[in-house]
DNA sequence: TTGACATATGTCGAATGTGACATATAGTTG
DNA sequence: CAACTATATGTCACATTCGACATATGTCAA
């Protein structure tokens, strides 16, 4: 929790003790999911890259096409595991999968990516 | 694949295709056990740092002291997603979760860290 | 020694993730 | 139009991961 949020908790009048800790909890959720969804659109991105199928690349990683359209579109059901897995059987380094996770896409990122794209 | 991995192996007369897709998937998998590793590392020394025990934490994300426990030694039976939750519960940022997994700790830098501890 | 606390390990039933399959949708080519 | 290809969605039986519990090991102070 930043320090700001828990300033303004303190005036308010909470503790902070397990109620601090569930919104840690909710932000922890939170990051999760933009980190799947984050990981789900490079799987595509690269896949396109590459120009080859969901059915290859469900071969390449012992899965079915299915399951990889679940990947790319970040489905409750895919695990992290598995969409980190498809990027490095896809040749990813660490390195980029973990700028990927480490990287917060802020909404004013995606209207600047967006213009280019209807720029160029 | 490497490059000079690559070379090597259509020198000794491989094709490069299935088996070189295989090679591939069997780097995938050393590098996911490296990252969970390097995750279970961390979750570790957040939680010393904080100076909470393995039930405390176990508290904050909902879980239990074994399966924390399990978690820290990297056991087979923990998943990244429970790794990575748990360092986020901690207050990790998504940069530092991202820099985990993006950077390949290397035999050299072990022993680097390793004579610093003693060092100092 | 005993007792309290922290961590590790094994096991269990429940919950979640899995590949596979069927099928739907949509675009392309003949 | 039909036939083909790529992707999306729902379902299912099987596998993996889950929290919980019991219990072992180890440490430290009384």
């Amino acid at each position: 929790m930043k320090a700001s949020k828990k300033k303004k908790l303190e005036a308010a009048g909470w503790k902070i003790g397990s109620a601090a800790e569930f919104l840690e909890l909710s932000d922890a959720e939170a990051m999760l999911v933009n980190i799947k969804v984050a990981l789900a659109k490079k799987v595509r991105a690269m896949r396109e890259e590459k120009k080859i199928t969901q059915q290859r690349l469900a071969k390449l990683i012992g899965s079915s096409q299915s399951r990889v359209a679940k990947l790319e579109t970040a489905d409750r059901s895919v695990s992290m595991e598995l969409l980190i897995r498809s990027l490095l059987s896809m040749g990813a380094t660490r390195a980029q999968v973990g700028a990927i996770v480490g990287t917060r896409t802020t909404k004013a990122a995606k209207k600047r990516k967006k213009k280019q794209l209807v720029k160029r």
